[in-house]
RNA sequence: GGGAGCUUAGCUCAGCUGGUUCAGAGCACCUGCCUUACAAGCAGGGGGUCAUAGGUUCGAAUCCUAUAGCUCCCACCA
């Protein structure tokens, strides 16, 4: 059959895919092979694909593929993350397009316009990957919000809860007063606003006439004060600390303390302290044991704590006590101020900082294990720079949060029967909280209906923390530590995690404290870190800026193993990427070139006649390319250095195999290809099917059928990955130089403006024998040769003089010249020479370097002394 | 404000414990070629004071110090 000069990837991608799938090749089960497990990061369920994912995906697949090719039992597990927020957020917007308002509808009605939503969008980021080529087990398919899963986070949070970790505390969140919700932090947008900053003047008791003044641009929160609060090294105030002052307008008598947070350079270096209604205030406050006063009602106006103001909006009250602080001569002076306020992303309303009652693990002790075994490598960083950063946020890791405002995802298992403190109890059902319930309140009558659940949901984090855990065995927790099921037993701990480093502090360093505190064990060994995707300007790609090309165009446009090459072509690990097609376009380039080496190979003819010397001498050297090569990626692989394993395939494909082998070997045009390099030229296209499979999966089974014909389950996703033979670097030298005379040659003619006119004779002297000698004048004169009928004839003559240097002369070349070229050799061997000396003259060097590269530097030297020796005797014959 | 990192060719980046396999790769660019696998190609070519200034050393892209510029993370200023 003939093949179309030109790859195209949409005639076999669904072909591939889906015999790969019959095939079972990507599903694995529990054997006595070595495993090898990936956990995806769960995308949001609702997503759709995007450039992040499509290089984070790539980078997943080539390692899974990898493992699949060196025998192990690949199995990659799949999944989609509920992402609370995210998607919440997208159904409330979704339901307000309708007209309807997510306060007008009961949890319940909420829920199922959510699920109709995960329903209808869930999952199509999961096709849109297996179109990339993402070879995931997809009968491990998990979601956070499945019912097992969500036994798991439930049963954790029992568990922490009754081992002491999970407490309830207040805590400030950032409050929406329109939408009348807590929003997340990264809900929040800060803007820089110009405001006034408000100085103004509060008594001290108990003296004649003392003031201390303070400077706010939240001046309506004055009535919320409870103290004030100066530097103890500020001598302007230390004859104050101790005293009270008085708050203006309610009158009320607060401590003056001191405390180191002060900036003393800030407004009057006092701050009034408000703990309600100021995070910082907050943790002041609790040092102190100050009173909590808030005055704020959830939309915004004030609460009756404040007085006369009760019932009006914050920022009406800021102008009218500004007044009113001013008539009664409270108010010192106003200055221009610019300050960053926090703005809520859906509503665009001021975001009011609010105490509130939530839910949280205490860090320390549960993160200990995970700090330990990143810092004494267990588990690896790649690259490892992300190190220092972790380990700082380890060492000061702070209580994690664990309850969000939020009705979509888990919702908290604590149920309430009064309205103390502790009247609440944890339980996995209602019912079996009730049981609960009536033994801590004493109160046997108590009934379902009086039994309130807790509506907050809980952070889409402590769900996905449980990932590598969860997939396999949701009932790990329930069950207890070291009663794993068989699949989680034989899967965990994983191997590599690849994933964005943003969320290392958010999942990666979660998933490590809960593997330790539930398995005992690492989650994965390797963490890799991508970068982020940018566009060729170097900014994020959004849909403001449009910037973001949609990646199944780009898979339709170049095919899916273009655009992996592509996005591994510029994407050393924890670089950001800075996206360009024109990657794609290489990549799309590199499949056409392998695509059409495939089309030459396919249209030879066998026959049996004898092997030249060119092609078994191609052949030898080819197959110590192919080691050489295949060393090299092995090594990139094991450091996570994937784009350079790419790159070193791409140049040994296309430098070596296409433009020196399939040249060196190929016949005369229509004339036959002998059995013995025909067989071999197969056999090598095979290894590198098998070496490109990782990156291109597609062209490489492609390549893989057409080949050969193939029996049941022969496929390229399956076959072995080369071993590396023996090594004979002699050839590789002696190619080397063989490449260097062609150049040479090549040049030559060129300048002598007798390209492809005048063939070649070569005489090669020395080292290089007879075979290489028929190997230069192969690659000199294939092409005139095969056009001109013609054979060679004595036009020019080289002489190499030795394995270590040669000088290409021709008639034309006079002695003049020679000498020239030796004098510059010698010249260069003798600085070499220099160095060399030094370095072994140099005594820390002596003392401090390995046994062979000692070696190594003598081989050197005395090679150099030879090599000029060698120079000097031509040298002398020449004059 | 605290922490981490970066600065090498037009672009994106390699360069391990200091040395002549170190000044590299890919892409882009320039020149010449529609050559019977491939113009999505082939053959050549140009291009860098390794951010700046000092220092250590026989020797520095590599180690040290300072300066400038850039990026990211965390905390956010009453």
């Amino acid at each position: 059959m003939e093949l179309s000069k030109k790859y195209e990837p949409e005639s076999i991608e669904n072909k591939w895919y889906k015999a790969w799938m019959d095939n079972g090749f990507f599903h694995s089960t529990p054997d006595n092979r070595e495993p090898f497990t990936v956990v995806i990061p769960p995308p949001n369920v609702t997503g759709v694909l995007h450039m992040g994912h499509m290089l984070n995906n790539t980078i997943q697949d080539v390692l899974v593929r990898r493992a699949r090719l060196l025998g192990k039992n690949a199995c990659w597990v799949p999944g989609t993350d509920h992402a609370s927020i995210a998607t919440e957020a997208k159904v409330v917007n979704k339901l307000r397009e309708a007209g309807i308002k997510k306060s007008d509808l009961s949890r319940d009605e909420f829920l199922q316009h959510a699920w109709d939503w995960t329903d209808k969008h869930g999952g199509i980021i999961l096709e849109q990957l297996k179109k990339l080529g993402a070879s995931c087990d997809w009968e491990r398919t998990s979601f956070t919000l499945d019912r097992n899963y969500s036994e798991s986070v439930f049963d954790t949070f029992i568990d922490l809860y009754n081992k002491g970790y999970i407490y309830r505390s207040m805590r400030m969140v950032n409050w929406d007063p329109v939408a009348l919700t807590a929003v997340s932090d990264e809900e929040v947008q800060h803007k820089e606003v110009n405001s006034k900053l408000f100085y103004v003047r509060y008594k001290v008791k108990d003296t004649y006439d003392d003031w201390i003044t303070i400077a706010t641009t939240r001046p309506e929160t004055i009535l919320a004060d409870t103290g004030v609060c100066v530097h103890p090294d500020d001598e302007r105030y230390k004859h104050l600390v101790g005293k009270k002052a008085i708050i203006p307008i309610v009158d009320r008598e607060v401590p003056i303390i001191a405390d180191a947070y002060i900036d003393k350079e800030f407004g009057t270096g006092c701050l009034k302290v408000t703990p309600a209604h100021d995070i910082n205030d907050y943790e002041l406050g609790k040092k102190f044991g100050l009173a909590v006063i808030d005055i704020m009602n959830p939309n915004g106006t004030l609460t009756n704590e404040a007085g006369k103001y009760a019932g009006i909006d914050r920022f009406k009250v800021r102008k009218e006590i500004a007044k009113e602080l001013e008539e009664l001569g409270y108010l010192v002076k106003v200055e221009d101020h610019v300050n960053k306020v926090g703005f809520s992303e859906r509503t665009d309303a001021v975001i009011e900082p609010r105490l509130s009652l939530q839910w949280f693990v205490k860090m320390k002790d549960l993160s200990k294990p995970a700090l330990d075994n990143v810092a004494n490598g267990n588990i690896k960083f790649h690259p490892a720079k992300f190190i220092n950063t972790y380990k700082h946020w380890m060492e000061n890791v702070k209580d994690w949060c664990i309850s969000r405002q939020l009705w979509w995802g888990h919702r908290i298992p604590a149920f309430y029967f009064g309205t103390g403190a502790n009247d609440y109890v944890i339980a996995r059902t209602a019912e079996e909280a009730l049981e609960l319930a009536k033994t801590k309140s004493g109160n046997t009558g108590l009934t379902l209906d009086k039994l309130i659940q807790d509506e907050d949901v809980l952070d889409t984090w402590f769900s996905s923390w449980l990932w590598p855990i969860s997939v396999f065995d949701p009932e790990l927790i329930k069950k207890g530590k070291g009663k794993a099921n068989a699949d989680l037993k034989y899967y965990y701990p994983t191997n590599d995690l690849v994933t964005a480093p943003e969320i290392m502090f958010f999942w990666v360093a979660r998933m490590i404290i809960s593997g330790y505190e539930y398995m005992g064990d690492l989650p994965f060994k390797n963490v890799y870190f991508t970068g982020i995707v940018r566009d060729k300007l170097g900014r994020k790609m959004s849909k403001q800026l449009g910037n973001s090309p949609d990646p199944i165009d780009l898979i339709e446009k170049y095919g899916a193993d273009g655009v992996r090459a592509g996005m591994l072509f510029s994407s050393p690990a924890g670089n950001d990427l800075l996206f360009d097609s024109q990657y794609c376009e290489q990549g799309r380039n590199f499949c056409n070139k392998i695509w059409n080496a495939l089309r030459l190979v396919k249209g030879w003819n066998v026959s049996d006649i004898a092997q030249p010397d060119s092609s078994k001498v191609a052949c030898e050297w080819f197959d110590q390319r192919l080691n050489v090569a295949l060393g090299e990626i092995n090594d990139h692989f094991d450091k996570f250095r994937i784009s350079d394993a790419l790159i070193t395939m791409y140049k040994l494909i296309w430098d070596d195999f296409c433009a020196w082998y399939l040249e060196m070997i190929k016949p005369g045009f229509e004339a036959p290809i002998d059995k013995a390099t025909h067989d071999k030229t197969l056999e090598f296209f095979e290894k590198l099917s098998i070496i490109m499979h990782p990156f291109m999966p597609f062209l490489s089974e492609e390549i893989w059928h057409e080949l050969r014909p193939r029996k049941d389950k022969d496929y390229c996703i399956v076959a072995k990955w080369p071993v590396i033979g023996k090594a004979n670097t002699v050839i590789l030298d002696k190619f080397a130089l063989a490449e260097e005379i062609v150049t040479n040659i090549r040049n030559i003619r060129k300048e002598k403006n007798i390209a492809n006119k005048v063939p070649v004779d070569l005489k090669i002297a020395g080292t290089v024998d007879a075979a290489f000698d028929s190997v230069i004048v192969k690659l000199c004169n294939i092409k005139s040769m095969e056009r001109s009928g013609e054979k060679p004839k004595n036009a020019f003559s080289f002489i190499v003089k030795s394995a270590e240097f040669f000088i290409p002369f021709t008639e034309q070349i006079d002695v003049a010249s020679e000498k020239a070229a030796l004098k510059k050799e010698l010249e260069y061997t003798k600085g070499f020479l220099k160095s060399v000396d030094a370095k072994l003259s140099n005594e820390r060097f002596v003392s401090g370097a390995k046994p062979n590269v000692l070696e190594l530097e003598k081989q050197k030297q005395s090679d150099a002394l030879a090599k000029i020796k060698l120079i000097e005797e031509k040298l002398a014959s020449l004059n």
